[in-house]
DNA sequence: CTGAAAGCGCTTACAG
DNA sequence: CTGAAAGCGCTTACAG
């Protein structure tokens, strides 16, 4: 196994101090051009690569950040942490990417290893319900962006959709067939998203004079299977025509299918919406009507606040680091195809 | 900014050497049960976190893996990667996820970037016809795996799908319809699963007695949109019943949408196979017939493979590394729904 | 502009 | 069984 070139080698191999050749590779003003440029070159020459490990090791800081999310191969997030990771490699930092699967437990474990591998920063999907994670996060001093849900509304840094107005949208739009029924599919009730698309779900109809009733409310759907299953129960008890609108695109894909199991139709017997815009079902019939999220410029939004919250504790003494809570809320946009 | 335990403060806590904080933390096997109680119990109690940066660069050595694949938010690797994450975390490891976007100087830089991460291994989709990334890998002696493509059919370690194998079963599949073209829509020509599919495909037509011909394989389609505008360019130039294999499911989905857009109907008019089972398809009407591909357990095996030759370099001496090169080869599954 | 020296927090070979 | 000391490869405050 060949050795690989330290600065010593470089220093020693030009017949220079290895502070020299550590300032010319930082760019510091205090060289001399001729200097710098022959030792420049002579990295080059010699594929000098800079051990990262032993710089963040004297440098107290990495260009490491975590990401922890429910599920790397949920589409959403998929998308998501694309725009993460494109946006922070421009910048020199490296992600790490863990799936907590909505597991407190996990969730805390992960954020006590980010924490032993002194990454600069942490972009969080909290797990349902834990305000544990934004605690650690904040005890450990470890600056972090939630993207998709927050913890507390006033208080933490996040990149999140406008739930609220996106719910208010959908049902809005539903409400215009008329039905007296306008089903909801919602995620698990202890997540910021879920409760917001609740209100605006409520909004809709109170504005359009329906009225509401919890039971046309189904909490806790998560996947296809979620969204079939229910269906298939609402479908038992209720005649069509009505209408459903879905937390997820995923969801709605597992409604539809139970839809058309029983032979009605859509949009005529049942007028569907979900929420996402996965990309792939914009070319699948049914063409889904649906909430577009932004979610690649959200996993880009989430990394330059993130960036922007470390570049700010670099120039900033310990006295005057101002507590500036930056919350995004992004534009949903109703997209509607042939599902409703 | 509070300062982080070290071992340094446990041990002056306990009033025992830093050595001996050490051993016990460490599970060294010299130290009294007595004193190694003691001293993890305070850890605990502190909530002592290791410095994982500090003991990398001490032992040389980090518990970091590369991933290297051309874009994450890609369903399929989605779920590769989806397995890797969850078996590297149980042992100890993290991802450090890098979308190449099949840019063969991108990715050649993440190379670089993950030698000086002194990442403990690395594992790679190599983008189309790149040899260099192996080339570096190997010079820089970072135990590597490549996935769903290899470069050296005998001499890399990798994880891939009998590709010849699944594409002579839907070609197989396909010539029982007896119509008398059967196109191929492929990816990427210099990607080894491309040319497998390829020869596949060759091997399928040959025993069924029907010809080859090179104008029915179109090269380079690489998404929906790919997939879709080669459709309708085929539809153009050719009257149905025909047959339609696609690289993947992607492809597939934007090629059942111009056919439709035709209206002509699956699987009586033109008969279509997919490849991937990207699992949201499933749900959606028609069906698509597609091949399963073990996504998740390739994951899962490339990540086990990794270990297994990090674990392996571990107890060898320099002289007696073994090169055994190990190829996994995974069943692929056809899954035969409505669309032919 | 150049360089000698300290030190980041661990692990490990070694002495006792 | 315990601990003193060296050292991993850098950066940086400081002296010249």
């Amino acid at each position: 196994m060949k050795r690989v070139t330290r600065l010593k080698d470089l220093a020693e191999g030009l017949g220079v101090s290895i502070t020299t050749v550590s300032k010319a590779l930082n760019d510091h003003p205090d060289i001399s051009a001729k200097r710098k440029k022959e030792i420049l070159d002579y990295a080059k020459e010699v594929n000098y690569i800079p051990n990262q490990v032993a710089r963040s090791f004297r440098q107290q800081r990495t260009k490491m950040i975590g990401i922890v999310i429910s599920d790397n191969s949920n589409p959403f997030y998929a998308r998501v942490i694309r725009g993460i990771e494109e946006t922070l490699s421009v910048h020199g930092y490296h992600c790490v990417v863990m799936n907590s699967h909505e597991d407190v437990d996990k969730e805390i474990q992960f954020i006590g290893e980010l924490r032993g591998l002194n990454v600069a920063g942490v972009i969080l999907t909290p797990a349902s319900g834990n305000k544990k994670s934004r605690e650690l996060l904040k005890n450990y001093d470890i600056p972090y962006v939630l993207v998709n849900r927050y913890i507390e509304r006033d208080e933490d840094t996040y990149v999140v959709l406008d739930d609220e107005q996106a719910a208010y949208m959908t049902a809005r739009h539903l409400c215009s067939y008329g039905n007296d029924k306008i089903f909801f599919l919602n995620f698990l009730p202890g997540v910021s998203s879920a409760q917001n698309r609740l209100a605006g779900y409520k909004r809709a109809l109170k504005e359009c004079g329906f009225s509401y009733e919890s039971n046309m409310v189904v909490s806790g759907c998560t996947n296809q299977t979620d969204g079939y299953e229910s269906m298939k129960r609402i479908l038992e008890k209720n005649k069509p025509p009505f209408c459903v609108m879905c937390y997820s695109d995923y969801i709605a894909i597992g409604a539809i299918c139970a839809i058309q199991e029983r032979g009605f139709h859509l949009p005529h017997d049942v007028a569907l919406c979900g929420n996402d815009d996965i990309g792939i079902l914009s070319f699948v019939k049914p063409r889904l009507t649906t909430i577009g999220a932004p979610k690649l410029r959200m996993g880009i939004a989430s990394a330059e606040l993130l960036i922007e919250l470390l570049e700010s504790r670099q120039e900033e003494t310990e006295e005057e680091i101002k507590k500036e809570e930056k919350h995004i809320v992004m534009k949903p946009e109703l997209i509607i195809r042939e599902t409703s």
